[in-house]
DNA sequence: AGCACGCCGACT
DNA sequence: GTCGGCGTGCTC
């Protein structure tokens, strides 16, 4: 029986068969938190087929919305249907793609038109193309001439039709020098024809793979060709060639005519990559990423609807994109967990792409020299074929990993590179080699005291210390965004010069580099909400070519780009990530982030060293770094999860009660805690505090859910959630199906 | 996401 | 007495 509005969204998936003498009627989902499609009458002649854009009046408002089944879906009094406005000039919504919303709808427990909303993230696909202008050169050169309107006369000499802003950058001018060109009748404006999108060439340069390479390249080519569903672990150490052997799957896809979709972090999108990509095809693939305008969106868009954008590269929102024929989807470094989308509807953007492959029918690869515990425990299982390379190419040895333990050597008072560490550094600047410092903490310091009253400069809105960025002299909150000039008195008592920044972040770390290496270039690279995507490019550049001699960096540093130089890797801090109390993962990530940065060194030749500062160097994690054993390692984790019932061999979801008042939070989440249907398998936990209670002035209780593997969650979760108390006033619910983040 | 409806404080 | 604050609910 049907009993609210969540089981009656599962319900209704089963659409019926329209009936004699009923208003014809067709359903349309629109992009809004709705949960249900609503049924119009469609415009003259023939009913629009399912996955056709659709513009409806909704409300006093217009909105596009898709055609989301053949029959209308509820019985909805006839005079209160509407009708469809017109029929958008946009290829339809695939029934994959369709079918993908409905699914991540009904796992994450999303609305499903907050779902289709990710789909239709670039509104101008939905507006028509307006025609697109370019200059060519025409008439006399201009009275007056300058250097710079030379140098693009120079360029546009040629005779061909180029858009303002690629006429510019060629010439190395701005288009102010363009548009006084075009007014002094020297450039002519003319309309350009739409771009085609640059086609990868799967024979541009094959590679020369090692015999290892060809082997695993070998079995992906062959799930390709053999189309249909599978999943590939591809599994090798950091510098075993990952890249070039998927490359290899994605050219036997795109031989096949098919489109082929690979999905990085947001941050490993480098020209890096693009580069790599276009070197083996021919031309770069298509980027799909959070900094691309609304043109640019748009028009990628489009393509990858008409099937002409033949292979893309994007971050997790990329899953979204309307692929006419994808054939192919790859997601690199597999085991990040920034795959998992924290806010709207929170999704695995890993998980979400297997289950595309799955509605697709093609193969899916995952990536990674750190794999997944998930991924691995499926590879075990046989649902995952396991591809290994074991050894790194040109001979390259893996760095070698010692501990410095902290107890014995510590660094001096206000220091906190250790002398081993420091020696370590300065051997390698004496090889002429590059070292990397690595700390997972932005900023000059993570924490302000006085020390005349002993007060710390905590966030207004979250129950957390503000950071110093000593560079932009503010602090500032990292959960929420505050910023606050730093004050040179306290801002609790009052007294002037007692504030003491107390721990380091990478900016200290740099000061000290700086302090004892004066005459060495150094880098800080470091994922700052402030930096954009292009300065931490630049960085990379500067860190890949050899300029910057010892890098300081963040979490970024370990993502998938290629230092050549670098022959030695510091851990200011082995213990930063260890120490999540509650995080089931701390250990996995860990040790994953550990190897992925201690990977950096040594890619080009042997000799690479890994230093890991620690107070606990008898760590399981630490010993299985030390040791280089992972195998180890993953067996007694893989054991751990297993004996705890918790992911991959559980489920999890976590519900996250919030309210402006603390207690209107603690007696919702309270209330929401007795209102759990009573199931045997299931464990109801909390509700408690979360770590981190209040952030942006919420305040938050958490409750978690465990169950085994074969329990149907979102069942019991929705069972839940219709009978639980309205959430009345500020109070707000989220549920997190598969958490990642317990903070 | 908009927008209308509805119930409690400072105004003509 | 009314204007208007934004909390709550509906949009086929």
């Amino acid at each position: 029986m049907v009993t609210g509005p969540y089981q009656a969204a599962q319900a209704r998936l089963d659409l019926e068969e329209p009936q004699e003498g009923q208003v014809r009627a067709v359903p349309v989902l629109v992009p809004l938190a709705l949960e249900e499609a609503y049924d119009y009458q469609p415009p003259e002649g023939e009913a629009p087929p399912p996955g056709t854009f659709v513009r409806v009046p909704l409300g006093s408002a217009r909105r596009i919305g898709v055609v989301w089944g053949a029959a209308r879906t509820a019985d909805v009094a006839p005079k209160k249907l509407k009708s469809i406005i017109e029929v958008l000039d946009v290829p339809a919504l695939p029934a994959v793609s369709r079918r993908l919303v409905d699914w991540v709808a009904n796992y994450t427990l999303s609305p499903r038109g907050m779902v289709l909303k990710m789909m239709m993230s670039a509104p101008r696909a939905f507006e028509p193309e307006g025609p697109r202008f370019g200059y060519r050169a025409a008439g006399p050169p201009p009275d007056r001439m300058t250097p710079a309107r030379e140098k693009v006369l120079n360029v546009a000499a040629d005779g061909a039709v180029r858009a303002k802003a690629e006429l510019a950058r060629e010439a190395g001018v701005s288009a102010a020098v363009i548009e006084g060109l075009a007014a002094a009748g020297s450039l002519i404006r003319v309309e350009m024809p739409p771009p085609r999108p640059a086609l990868p060439d799967p024979e541009h340069a094959p590679p020369e793979l090692a015999p290892e390479q060809a082997e695993a390249a070998g079995k992906l080519i062959d799930a390709v060709r053999r189309g249909g569903f599978s999943v590939c672990l591809l599994d090798g150490v950091t510098g075993a060639g990952k890249t070039e052997v998927y490359f290899e799957a994605v050219a036997a896809a795109l031989a096949r005519g098919q489109q082929v979709l690979i999905l990085l972090p947001e941050i490993a999108l480098t020209s890096q990559f693009l580069d790599r990509f276009a070197k083996r095809f021919g031309c770069r693939p298509m980027e799909w990423h959070s900094a691309m305008g609304a043109a640019e969106r748009g028009r990628i868009w489009r393509a990858v609807a008409k099937g002409e954008a033949r292979a893309v590269a994007g971050a997790r929102s990329a899953l979204f994109l309307p692929f006419a024929d994808l054939g192919l989807t790859v997601v690199d470094e597999e085991h990040e967990q920034s795959f998992k989308q924290e806010d709207y509807v929170r999704y695995q953007a890993r998980d979400v792409a297997v289950v595309r492959g799955k509605l697709g029918k093609h193969p899916v690869i995952l990536s990674s020299a750190t794999p997944s515990i998930e991924s691995v425990v499926n590879a075990r299982q046989g649902r995952y074929e396991h591809v290994r390379l074991t050894s790194r190419y040109a001979g390259a040895a893996l760095p070698d990993i010692r501990a410095i333990d902290l107890r014995a050597d510590p660094p001096e008072r206000g220091r906190w590179l250790s002398p081993a560490l420091v020696s370590a550094v300065r051997d390698t600047l004496a090889a002429d080699k590059q070292a990397l410092l690595f700390l997972n903490r932005r900023g000059y310091a993570p924490l302000t005291l006085c020390r005349a009253c002993g007060y710390r400069i905590e966030c207004p809105q979250c129950s957390a210390t503000l950071v110093e960025h000593r560079a932009r002299g503010k602090l500032t909150c990292h959960h929420c965004g505050f910023v606050l000039p730093r004050p040179g008195d306290c801002p609790a008592c009052g007294v002037s010069g007692k504030l003491v920044p107390c721990g380091p972040g990478v900016e200290r770390v740099a000061e000290e580099v700086a302090e004892r290496f004066p005459d060495v270039p150094a880098a800080i690279l470091s994922s700052d909400f402030t930096t954009n995507l292009s300065e931490v490019r630049e960085t990379i550049a500067r860190i890949s070519s050899g300029k910057a001699r010892i890098v300081i960096g963040t979490q970024l540093v370990a993502k998938g780009h290629h230092f050549p130089g670098l022959a030695l890797v510091g851990v200011v801090d082995g213990d930063l990530s260890l120490a999540q109390g509650g995080d089931p993962r701390a250990a996995e990530r860990t040790f994953q982030l550990m190897q992925q940065v201690i990977g950096r060194a040594g890619r080009e030749e042997s000799g690479g060293v890994g230093l890991i500062q620690t107070h606990a160097p008898d760590h399981p994690v630490m010993r299985a770094l030390i040791s280089g054993d992972r195998d180890t390692f993953l067996a007694r984790e893989i054991a751990a999860r297993e004996a705890a019932v918790l992911p991959p061999f559980g489920r999890l979801a976590a519900i996250i009660v919030s309210a402006g008042a603390k207690p209107e939070a603690e007696r919702y989440a309270q209330a929401l805690a007795k209102a759990a249907p009573p199931a045997a398998r299931i464990e109801v936990m909390g509700p408690a505090e979360a770590p981190l209670v209040l952030i942006r002035g919420r305040y938050r209780y958490r409750l978690l859910v465990k169950a085994p593997r074969n329990v149907d969650l979102q069942a019991f979760l929705r069972a839940w959630m219709d009978r639980a108390p309205l959430a009345k006033g500020s109070v707000r619910v989220i549920i997190d199906v598969d958490p990642y983040s317990f903070l």
